[in-house]
DNA sequence: TATATTTGCTTAAACGTTTAAGCAAATATA
DNA sequence: TATATTTGCTTAAACGTTTAAGCAAATATA
């Protein structure tokens, strides 16, 4: 019971015994097409049960109609959230979304840029690898003169569009709530320096503290993956100083994640004895025991801001690539792991 | 500094004064073409830096080597993971995948179908919406002749391809493991009956109720939605009965994950009083404290045997759309939830 | 009424590939 | 040596659209 032959513009023509031209334009409501004609090719159309060959016009025009979409993984609700987003701006103007994930691997990252431009996507969004810093890869895609978009995970180098929330503004902002909360030996776990936003994690941190005459020590400054078994292994390393720290700001709620277990299987009560705040508000950070302090970073709006900044540059809007940054507030979400009660 | 025109078939003709269709075959290792011809060839596409236009060779061709992938939700680490072994292993065969998410809503899931058949893909890879009950849009992939593969959540009244676990066998095993931890009153917050996957849970644990002569309450028999939140809800529910269960299995992890924080504001002792099991093995279930006991669904296996039937199809090697189930047995992972020592 | 403009279509070419058919030259076979 | 087969290409058409150019008929304008 399958149909071998799909219906063309051509079937119509020949029923309604018009040039195939004049069904392709009917169909797009040309001005220089009468409205019977319309209504007739329509019909037919509907009849028939036409499905125009997308491929043929996308061969046609020279577009696809297709936005690629690169991240390092879609099982955390923030990528989860930026993608749901992006979807539905770009579904509303007829565009429809490629998804890849990289796994934070620099060689899966390349060869899914590969997959995009070879599947002749219209523009790439994308959230970089941790572990990428050659940028060759994403200059291909410039040097094709298609629209490349970065989000969270970007890099000022490649000039082109970025929209991200504030870093450093984020983290000087926690380590501002934990010297409120009382705590004078803060920790960081943080994400790799070669990664700008870690980068700029990195650096709040270590201003917060400066303003507040807080000494910076080395010992109490972790670089990490990330990954909630390397939040463990750092965890692990603070608790063994003689000199610990009585909070510990980790710069993803994964890692937090596995600092809470490491805090919890030691008997060390959080936040007394050593406070806890992670970065990002995934989910899981309201549902665990003690809830966990993080930073909402706005994922929806991150995602309708991406695919608005490419159709921009669909519709001709914004006409060459270079350096346009959109920065978001984040916003602070104090909860039980930071949230000292005093007596 | 971007290139105006890409590089076809014909720049490279032009450059060795052969024909297009000479350079076509070249690329593609067709035996009549010379070893010296083809060399030639390839050594002038790589100085023009030849991309292949996918969009030409799909539409001579008549296929389009996408292949669609619809999921109720990405965010999950059980279809995150099926995701990334589809992709694993289509991409091996020259494939791409385009991956759609439903939101759990019939609209968007009919929505995304028009959207993947409208982008000619050569496949569909789903798991269907928990609201679907409406088989017609996935009928019209079939009418298309397009091959339609459903895991986890299927139909058999579709008659295509399905890959899932046992989910009989599956809840049965977890009624089996609480009696033998002792429960009597065993409650169960179940998915919505239509859904077959989840009719086939309720029928596990009423079939495991009666082997083992235990009496079947209705009032502890719930159906769901399986949220988060509406874990939360039934758990509530549950507790305001006279006569409350001593377990309670509940068929989605994140519906267990609500029900276990209900639990714990309600001071009840896990497992002691009341033994709580989830369906799923997400990641979190071994992160929150109690650790949850889940049913493991082997979801890279799922995975790359969608992607093997799908190949299947694509290579002729199945000829028909029929109901094609291939079952994987489920593995009960037993947590500090359920884990009842008795003294 | 004569000319200009608009309307409503058609014709033809193009997008970049792939592939069936065919042909000449080279090689194999009898 | 004569015929058959193989090799290595070319030619031409096709996939299903879109669009520039053009033309005849209808309508507007002077």
């Amino acid at each position: 019971m399958t149909n071998k032959k799909r219906t063309t513009i051509k079937d119509i023509a020949n029923v309604l015994k018009i040039s195939a031209a004049a069904v392709s334009k009917a169909l797009h409501d040309d001005s220089r097409i009468s409205a019977k004609t319309k209504a007739a090719v329509k019909k037919v159309a509907k009849e028939l049960n036409y499905q125009p060959n997308h491929l043929a016009s996308a061969l046609r025009k020279g577009k696809s109609n297709l936005v690629g979409v690169i991240v390092p993984r879609t099982n955390s609700h923030f990528f989860s959230s930026v993608i749901q987003n992006i979807e539905e701006m770009l579904n509303r103007e007829g565009y429809n979304i490629i998804i890849t994930q990289s796994n934070e691997s620099f060689e899966k990252e390349c060869r899914n840029i590969d997959t995009l431009l070879f599947t002749q996507v219209d523009g790439i969004i994308a959230s970089m690898a941790n572990e990428t810093t050659d940028l060759s890869y994403y200059e291909k895609i410039k040097f094709k003169g298609i629209p490349l978009i970065l989000f969270d995970r970007g890099e000022n180098d490649l000039n082109v569009d970025y929209i991200g929330i504030d870093d450093y503004n984020s983290s000087y902002m926690i380590v501002e709530h934990l010297i409120n909360q009382g705590c004078q030996r803060i920790a960081h776990i943080g994400g790799y320096k070669h990664t700008r936003i870690f980068n700029n994690r990195i650096r709040g941190y270590i201003d917060a503290l400066k303003k507040y005459n807080l000494p910076l020590d080395n010992e109490l400054l972790i670089e990490s993956s990330l990954s909630t078994e390397e939040g463990r292994k750092k965890m692990n390393q603070l608790l063994r100083l003689k000199n610990r720290p009585d909070a510990v700001y980790v710069a993803s709620d994964y890692a937090a994640l596995g600092a809470l277990q490491v805090l919890q299987e030691n008997r060390i009560k959080i936040p007394n004895e050593i406070a806890l705040v992670g970065f990002g508000n995934e989910p899981f950070t309201a549902m665990v025991t003690p809830t966990i302090t993080s930073i909402e970073q706005h994922s929806a709006e991150i995602g309708k801001q991406a695919a608005k900044v490419f159709l921009g540059h669909a519709k001709g809007t914004f006409v060459k690539q270079k350096l346009n940054k959109t920065i978001l507030n984040a916003a602070l979400i104090v909860r039980d792991s930071s949230n000292i009660k005093r007596i």
